[in-house]
DNA sequence: TTGTAAGCGTTATCAC
DNA sequence: GTGATAACGCTTACAA
């Protein structure tokens, strides 16, 4: 590789005038200016980032931490990220945390001892030491936490239409699955059906469910119709869990929608191409992706404030697995 | 940041000596190594990458380039990847190709630039200069060339396999959607199950698709039935096309799988959600990605040989969209 | 407008 | 056993 000795030579130069033709910083003249581009064509020179990073004490790094991108809700806010940083220049370091808190610890730090300039997480646990504590901007994505920020979509908002819908449709023994306690935008989502059920009267179950994983979403989906064999509507806590549940109904020959409504959330790529197409509270997950990757471009160019919050709206999707709303207009 | 100066001054002793005993390397007396981790505990020192990376010329870093993370066969790979570099201690920085030769060379160069010491990649052109000229080890997964280190399933094999399966259970007018010409597996799956059909003399047509998204699937599914109306099998080139494949048939009111057999590819993790669950061909790939990543650490640590290829098995997973096999046994 | 040299935080060589 | 110190490749005062 080609350092920047090699070109200052080959063109001529000191290494200070090869560095200000790069950053495009200070005074050169042309004639200089163009040697030093000619020598770092011949050269096929590209500057050393670590070096770069090194001095500057920042690079163009930013980490990026996620549960587990093998759930696909995460994919899609990860592409989101990752364009929006592609087209500023960013680079990504990631890794899944597996909601583990020793695996989180464990990227944090080794984000900062790769000098990241910034950092997007989505944790159960934002306001803990460990991201308090440091001198890069975060921002928390999906999972978030007040005064810190972030990006989310209004879960409660997205709870309460999926009971309000699913109610409007007919649904009066409706079992309602909450997703693991410690998921922020899982309890929300739940509140939300939970209480605009108990506002509308209507008779519900709460199935528990401690994961979103899809291992274990076939399991949820059989404790459903076991302790609730007559529900004719079900909230899922997600749209893997709705997807198992789906065909858990199915399974047992029960008819989708007449027999069992069923509502996910996210809106998983997948969604639509089940049969029939899910029905579900959509998340723009691409959009929150690239969102929270333009504030924290903001805030690493101090161009925004700490406390900055983005909420991102959430759309009933109105598929094949609830029936037609009664007339309410 | 403390730094290791800072340790150094906190326990008395020289930079030597609290780099020795970070690296274990070289002598250094029981009562001053305690001292030194103790001053390390006190200041919470952990070294700088970037500085190390800088002098030794190697990070702890590898790039993974695939071409879409949001592609549901991807995230599976990239976890298993992650899984294996996360135990050892390596870091990833990733980045989304779109199967674009522009975007692959900008990741290429600024993987480099930040001095990762190998590379994982999914891509169609493994021979270019680009990779060649690299003077780290590279792992090719799943698109992969003769002669390079990669880490592969068979794609023949598996056309061969579903063509054979999907006669052997009656289907004598099947429809076999090919994958981007460009795409290496896919054509090998392609060739596969085009070869066994005119071997077993089973007529079959062929629908061209030119890509693998979400977003065009349900165009290729509905061409088949529109090319081929009175299909009794079809050989999608993968489980997203085979998914809505599936939704489209049951849509136009065919029985899955009495009417009309589907077998999909690499048996993504919502396959087996679907109703009917799908046969697929399945392809491990999150051991592949487990794998990749192995070769490539013994690359870099040069236990393994520059031509080093691992091919994984594919096997037949029959569920619910092939009707059981005729008596062959 | 350009060059010299210090410094970013490490590791490794060489004395002691 | 331990400590100075050069070096990794870059940026940026400061001088010229």
């Amino acid at each position: 590789m080609a350092t920047i000795r090699d070109v200052a030579k080959h063109a001529g130069v000191s290494v200070a005038t090869v560095s200000r033709v790069i950053n495009e910083t200070g005074y050169v003249h042309e004639d200089t200016r163009k040697k030093v581009e000619t020598a770092i064509k011949e050269l096929h020179y590209t500057p050393n980032e670590v070096a770069r990073s090194l001095y500057k004490r920042k690079s163009r790094l930013i980490g990026l931490l996620l549960p587990d991108i093998a759930n696909p809700f995460f994919p899609e806010l990860a592409r989101g990220v990752e364009d929006e940083m592609q087209e500023n220049d960013f680079r990504i370091i990631f890794g899944n945390s597996d909601e583990k808190s020793s695996k989180e610890q464990e990227y944090i730090q080794t984000f900062v001892q790769n000098n990241v300039v910034g950092m997007i997480a989505s944790t159960n646990d934002p306001d803990t030491h460990a991201y308090r504590k440091l001198n890069i901007p975060v921002v928390f994505l999906d999972r978030t936490m007040d005064n810190r920020p972030s990006v989310y979509s209004d879960g409660y908002e997205g709870g309460r239409l999926a009971a309000q819908e699913i109610a409007a449709r007919g649904s009066r023994n409706i079992a309602v699955i909450q997703g693991p306690e410690r998921v922020r935008p899982a309890m929300d989502r739940f509140r939300g059906a939970a209480e605009t059920l108990k506002d509308l009267d209507i008779a519900f179950q709460v199935i528990q469910s401690s994961s979103f994983g899809i291992a274990e979403a076939g399991v949820w989906a059989k404790e459903v119709f076991r302790k609730v064999p007559d529900t004719d509507g079900v909230i899922a806590s997600n749209d893997i869990v709705a997807a198992a549940v789906l065909h858990e109904a199915l399974r047992l020959g029960k008819k989708v929608p007449e027999d069992v409504q069923i509502i996910g959330f996210d809106d998983i790529p997948l969604s639509s191409l089940l049969t029939p197409p899910l029905t579900t509270i959509r998340q723009p997950a691409y959009e929150m992706g690239r969102a929270a990757a333009r504030l924290l471009i903001q805030l690493i160019e101090k161009e925004a404030l700490d406390n900055h919050t983005i909420q991102m709206p959430v759309t009933f999707t109105e598929r094949d697995t609830t029936r037609k709303a009664e007339k309410n207009d």
